[in-house]
RNA sequence: GCUCACGUAGCUCAGUGGAUAGAGCGCUUGCCUCCGGAGCAAGAAGUCGCAGGUUCGACUCCUGCCGUGAGUACCA
């Protein structure tokens, strides 16, 4: 809970004392948590609590004389500015408004951190993303997984964890066996050998050029190369094309793990042979399985198949048991709707292995589709995230990717995304930002800066509406990361942007005839920047300074 | 069949067990001699899929049903 909160539930549980120790209130326990919201409309201020309503049954009053009891006990407090009491029995908080615009300095002083929580304590984070084999070209459905867990990494940053991004790949397996024979059909067909390439292989253009340019590289000498010869090449070419992809769209990782490895430093085995130890695992039909009724559910799956090839599932388990022991507090996943039943195994997998599986958590996605595409023309035009971010660019795919909540389908409006108006919610923000920008750039110009500013001289509806949209920004970073709901981001920005515009359009800020005024007013234009700023960084969303 | 999501304004979607359910788009009506009108203000628009249950209080939690989507591999 954020300051702002802990403060009024503090003063509300000292009311209820003092009313207690006057004999207003009858003597029974003081509940721990004390409900806290945030009230539909302003005349009911800025916080209510319903606590009157909850104490009703142990108090044996009316939930309105219990609050009015409350209210008459409540201690001063520098940030309450007013309260008052409303059937059948809330209590309203009403912000004072010096205070309010004391936060102005206050955002000024501390910078975007201001915003930032601690409830990570300095704790180490993992976040794995994308996640994609390097056969390909990403797709539009890897750009949402990738969107959402590179914003929740940049989100739990923000709560005060040291966060690692992560991404996990194959480069054995069968997959990758066919991506190299489809490379080495490519090269020969480059070479101008009748070589066709298989129904089941890749068919993309992309194969076809990496051929070209592999056979302009080395000549004819590969003609009777083996298909793993092939390999190397097509996966540094893939690794290529996929790391430039999420360049453009604002993703980094910090670390490439690489499946592999957990063969040949045996932990793989190493992970089976403790489940087996433990008495997890058994064999049936040739095959090794996991044996999850114990913890309760029924559907054992295959960790090692008849041919003696592990699932993927066996590795995952140990790769998950990797993050735990370099030493993460919270592991999390951002993965597509078709792992949610693979996931559950992997929990229980480490569960068996005697490790907390507690720490790990998911953010999983529904598809994405593209509106419009299975129209005549535009049939399969927009395949790939690169194609996509061509056509409207990385800050607006960014945006839309995180406009739904994850577990909705996303039916992405291309006809919106194309539009370079107000219609479009990704340019009404970054306006916003623009304007911001560009109302101290033109105040500058008449000799007027935020230098000296006195901000008690913030006083209109506009501007403490303006302060109070910023203050929501810390709480609802804590509800977006407890609910792993990144789309809350979104909504947001858009209310603090129309926040300020509502404000600008009030409040004229650059006015010669009034210094003062203005420089006070631009103090609180550069805390709103910084902000809007804040949340459109936490996006992964540009902030332009002019437009 | 089973598992998991989702059904909220004409459309796309928000909504932390609290009060008279919100926003954008679209529609109607105002606002630029003035810092970026890519903006602001106001209005019309709702059986929160249906039926029960829990609760002082349910769009929110539980159960059932209906509808939509996804997953149900010795693929990843």
């Amino acid at each position: 809970m954020i300051l702002l909160q802990k403060e009024l539930v503090l003063i509300t549980k000292q009311a209820i004392a003092a009313a207690q120790a006057a004999g207003t209130l009858p003597e029974f326990d003081i509940p721990t948590t004390i409900p806290l919201n945030r009230p539909k409309k302003a005349e009911w201020g800025d916080f209510s609590t319903a606590a009157a309503m909850q104490l009703a049954k142990v108090a044996r009053r009316k939930p309105l004389d219990i609050a009015n009891a409350i209210a008459q006990h409540l201690p001063n407090s520098p940030l309450l500015g007013s309260h008052t009491v409303t059937p059948p029995g809330f209590i309203n908080y009403t912000f004072d408004n010096k205070w309010l615009a004391t936060q102005v300095d206050a955002i000024l002083q501390t910078g975007p951190a201001y915003f930032d929580l601690t409830l990570g304590q300095g704790q180490k984070a993992q976040v794995e993303f994308v996640s994609a084999n390097p056969t390909g070209p990403l797709s539009i459905g890897r750009g949402r997984g990738g969107v959402l867990g590179d914003t929740y990494a940049n989100m739990l940053e923000a709560c005060g964890y040291e966060v690692t991004r992560e991404y996990y790949f194959n480069n054995a397996g069968k997959q990758m066996d066919i991506l190299a024979n489809s490379l080495r059909v490519r090269y020969l067909q480059a070479l101008g050998q009748d070589e066709a390439l298989p129904d089941d292989h890749y068919q993309g253009e992309y194969l076809a050029d990496l051929g070209k340019d592999v056979a302009a590289e080395v000549g004819d000498s590969m003609l009777e190369s083996a298909v793993g010869d092939f390999l190397p090449y097509a996966e540094a070419a893939m690794f290529k094309s996929i790391k430039a992809t999420l360049a453009r769209m604002n993703i980094h990782h910090d670390v490439f793990f690489n499946e592999n490895s957990l063969f040949e430093s045996n932990a793989v085995w190493e992970t089976l042979a403790t489940l087996d130890e433990k008495g997890f695992v058994y064999e049936k039909d040739g095959a090794r399985w996991f044996d999850v009724s114990s913890f309760g559910h029924e559907k054992d799956p295959v960790l090692v198949r008849s041919n003696g090839v592990p699932t993927y599932r066996l590795p995952d388990i140990a790769y998950h048991a990797n993050k735990l022991n370099r030493g993460f507090d919270l592991v999390v996943n951002a993965l597509g709707a078709d792992h949610k039943d693979e996931f559950p195994d992997v929990k229980l997998g480490v569960r068996a292995l005697g490790m907390d599986d507690g720490k790990l958590d998911v953010l999983f996605n529904q598809f994405v589709t593209v509106k419009g595409e299975k129209m005549s023309t535009r049939r399969g035009r927009f395949t790939t995230l690169d194609e996509l971010m061509d056509e409207v660019g990385a800050d607006v795919v960014r945006y839309f990717m995180l406009m739904r909540d994850a577990n909705s389908h996303l039916d992405f409006d291309l006809d919106l995304a194309l539009e370079q108006s107000d219609k479009n919610p990704v340019f009404y923000v970054q306006y916003a930002h623009a304007r911001l920008s560009s109302v101290q750039r033109k105040a500058a110009e008449i000799g007027l800066t935020r230098e000296g500013g006195d901000i008690r001289l913030l006083v209109h509806e506009s501007e403490l509406g303006l302060v109070r949209k910023l203050l929501e920004l810390s709480e609802l970073l804590e509800m977006a990361v407890r609910d792993k709901a990144p789309h809350h981001l979104v909504w947001y920005a858009r209310d603090l942007a129309a926040a300020f515009h509502t404000c600008y359009r009030d409040c004229r800020v650059a006015d010669a005839d009034n210094p003062d005024l203005s420089r006070a007013r631009l103090k609180l234009m550069e805390a709103a920047r910084i902000g809007l700023a804040k949340v459109l960084g936490l996006m992964g969303v540009g902030a332009p300074t002019e437009m």
